[in-house]
DNA sequence: GGCATATATCGAAGTCTTTCTATGTAAGTT
DNA sequence: AACTTACATAGAAAGACTTCGATATATGCC
């Protein structure tokens, strides 16, 4: 018996396939996390939804632009990728537009992290 | 006074620009995160790593090429991927290869989720 | 109506991704 | 030494992503 906690693989038993794995995530569901991540997988991107979380409901695309070396068409783009992912909404008002977080993806997203955080464990 | 809790901006009220916006995330933190989520952002790679999550530790490629209709090469770029992306680590153990959870990485990215999360309400 | 501001769309250029086939490497087996 | 098994690498084809300039749309103001 060891003294250390470890889930390293003991490196003189010989390796037996594992049967027992499972696709746990169905083919629309994986795809649905897939494409939220993608919308998460630009440093751009990243710091565009960490700037929205920080305007509380009350941003607009100027105050993004303001932030990057970039021009307006690509930011825009940039922000339909992250609606399309289901990472924010985007509420036309009047001349310009609010862009939200949306707090139920970033949930379900940690819930996936979660999941396969504490399987592995 | 409202009844009901809410941080939907008032269409009354005329914007006015956000200037105390901060790129609280920098370039070199914002690009490692992306990487990250990149490696998250196809839906074969998600089911992969909740494959090994349940393999606890003791999984080969075979043990996952057998759930997909893909080919071996394409597997082991994928798996590729995630290990550039830090979410997960492989080491060779005779013959085949251990591929394991990098938990710390996970760990970060729950933590990214959690501060745009919470900072947003 | 005419003009300014905020945003979206289009089309194009260059780059990166996904997947394959073919081939290479390296450990275990007979 | 030859063979099998597990995995990596190389190169190619098709498609997707990122960014731009140019242009369109739509609201608000004078």
């Amino acid at each position: 018996m060891s003294l250390v906690m470890t889930n390293a693989p003991d490196k003189s038993e010989p390796y037996v396939c594992n049967l027992d794995l499972r696709l746990r995530l169905g083919e629309v569901e994986s795809e649905q996390f897939a494409l939220a991540f993608k919308a998460l997988s630009n440093p751009i991107r990243v710091q565009i939804l960490d700037l929205i979380s920080q305007g509380g409901g009350q941003i607009c695309g100027c105050d993004i632009e303001r932030h990057f070396d970039l021009t307006q068409p690509t930011i825009s783009h940039h922000l339909k990728v992250l609606r399309d992912g289901g990472l924010i909404t985007s509420e036309p008002r009047g001349v310009w537009v609010a862009h939200r977080i949306n707090f139920g993806m970033l949930t379900a997203l940690q819930g996936l992290l979660m999941l396969v955080n504490n399987t592995g464990r």
